[in-house]
RNA sequence: CGGGGCGUAGCGCAGUCCGGUAGCGCGCCUGGUUUGGGACCAGGUGGUCGCAGGUUCGAAUCCUGUCACCCCGACCA
């Protein structure tokens, strides 16, 4: 099998065929055979529920528990919320029957017309409604809250076009609902949750993130505020990564949960709300990936070290597999996790490309010569460097070499977003260059018409107004106005 | 929903214009030789050509209808 992964530049701006076709050579995921959704695969899976793990202990860690709701919310839940149901209802998968029967001209199976649902169930695009008919029931009294509740689900949007991973009709996420007495304690709560989807970015993903909030037109449907962490991905295109929704009041009063304070007065919840997806596989993968296929931080590697022996008979196997045991229970013992590949149906070469294509971050390989020397040879993924080091103390070498990628990594994405922002005080000059992708730092007059005019002309979005950096005023590169700050302008996924 | 493309073996494709009974590469199976960067040789398995009609002695190929999927827009995490 050839390998014909090709990079970025030679592929032009055709970068989903690239992806899609990285995807598949990773073993990571598949088209299903449902319109628009997908088949994660076990290594893929893998990926996933390392990034699971992390997320729920950090979660867990601020008082948060997980629960379950249903995965079909009656239709008259979903227009309580004006907004909410503007934003969701064109994107709905509905149910309207709960039974088939034989067809009678005998072509299988058809919908049983007798069978239909006296109120339609909606597939949950997210569950907020669901939710917050629920907490109606769970909250009376101001003893009854906060309420730290996350859910891990699947969700349904009927998306017009879909793409593996960034929007597939179906998604893996997880998806926080919080109840609060206070309006404070939401907002600090709605902060506190994009700073650990920021840390996670950053610290596990090694995918340098920008914190902001969204402008109106790019808010949550039913939300007071969002705020978004926003990557860059290698074609300079931004990605929204993950968000928290301070939804004020709104659900309360759409669902009538109140409850009372210390005062014995009714008084309407605040909610938030916070969520990310399956979509951080295709960050990942579309951060850190080059020619020669996926790279994988070390933390979140299903594999951190494949050991790939090479030998010629079975003595010769034998005295390897001798050799690498203690080494494997030595890695083991430090929480590495290595993968022996002694596999004999399938020849080093193979193996080779075949982990690279997978991205684990360390290969090491033993063979006869390295018995000799008492080496090993060792390569890093991320930089595909080579080398030759001793037996001896080789699993703390390699610990800390697996720190250095983490860190080397998010370095390379950095200075690769630095090397794509640009700071932009003319419009003509913006138009000109958008094309070429990548942040455009901008002065806005911070209104939706200035917006949708961008958005109109270029394509480009306002992907967030950033929490740190630069907050020097100016004026609004589209019409002169006063502008608080500079936002980021981007096109995006 | 507009514009473009495609549907032939598990995967990738040729054959369609000009009708004659289905082919290539990869994979898979068997045997042997190999094994420090995706092995090689020999043999083998595998397809109602998306579906339904029609034209014809004969249809993957022509006609009509229909259904998928993909790409570009509008929508969106």
């Amino acid at each position: 099998m050839a390998i014909e992964l090709k990079g970025l530049t030679k592929r032009g701006d055709n970068y989903s065929q690239w992806y899609n076709e990285l995807v598949v050579k990773a073993d990571l995921a598949e088209q299903s055979a449902v319109r628009g959704c997908m088949v994660i695969k076990p290594y893929g899976y893998a990926i996933w529920e390392k990034m699971q793990q992390t997320l729920d202990t950090m979660f867990k860690a601020t008082g948060v528990q997980n629960a379950y709701f249903p995965l079909l919310i009656p239709k008259s839940y979903l227009c309580r919320e004006a907004e909410h149901v503007e934003g969701f209802a064109k994107e709905c998968a509905v149910v309207t029957h709960y039974r088939l029967k034989n067809d009678p001209n005998g072509n299988g199976v058809v919908v049983d017309p007798d069978a239909r649902l006296e109120e339609e169930l909606i597939i949950r695009p997210t569950s907020e409604t669901i939710i917050w008919g629920t907490y109606k029931n769970w909250i009376h009294s101001w003893r009854d809250l906060p309420i730290l509740i996350n859910q891990w689900a699947n969700v349904m949007r009927w998306e017009m076009r879909t793409r593996m991973f960034l929007r597939t009709a179906e998604f893996l996420w997880q998806e926080g609902h919080c109840a609060h007495a206070t309006a404070e304690e939401s907002q600090a709560r709605t902060v506190e949750m994009i700073n650990i989807y920021a840390k996670f970015a950053q610290d596990f993903m090694a995918m340098p993130v920008i914190q902001g909030v969204k402008s109106a037109n790019e808010r949550f449907a039913g939300a007071l505020n969002t705020y978004t962490i926003e990557a860059m991905m290698q074609d300079g295109k931004a990605l929204q990564a993950g968000t928290s929704h301070n939804l004020g009041q709104n659900f309360a009063h759409a669902f009538d949960v109140t409850f009372a304070n210390k005062e014995n007065k009714p008084e309407y919840v605040w909610a938030n709300s916070w969520g990310v997806s399956t979509r951080l596989m295709g960050a990942l993968i579309m951060t850190h990936s080059d020619d020669n296929g996926l790279v994988l931080p070390p933390r979140l590697a299903p594999i951190q070290v494949v050991i790939i022996p090479i030998y010629k008979n079975k003595e010769q196997f034998e005295k390897i597999t001798a050799t690498v045991n203690p080494i494997i229970d030595e890695l083991k013992s430090m929480g590495v996790s290595v993968k022996y590949d002694d596999a004999d149906n399938k020849r080093p070469g193979f193996k080779f490309a075949d982990y690279e294509v997978k991205g684990v971050p360390v290969r090491l390989v033993l063979g006869e010569r390295d018995i000799q020397n008492d080496t090993v040879e060792l390569m890093r993924r991320d930089t595909l460097e080579k080398e030759s080091v001793p037996l001896e103390g080789i699993a703390a070498h390699i610990k800390q070499l697996l720190e250095d990628i983490q860190q080397n990594i998010y370095a390379k994405a950095l200075a690769m977003r630095e090397s794509k922002t640009y700071v932009c005080d003319s419009y003509e000059d913006f138009k000109a260059n958008i094309d070429k992708g990548g942040f455009f730092l901008c002065h806005w007059d911070g209104t939706p018409e200035t917006e949708e005019l961008i958005k109109n002309e270029t394509k480009a979005t306002i992907r967030c107004i950033p929490l740190e950096g630069d907050k020097t005023p100016g004026k609004c590169m589209v019409t002169g106005k006063p502008s608080a700050q500079r936002v980021i302008i981007a096109r995006n996924y």
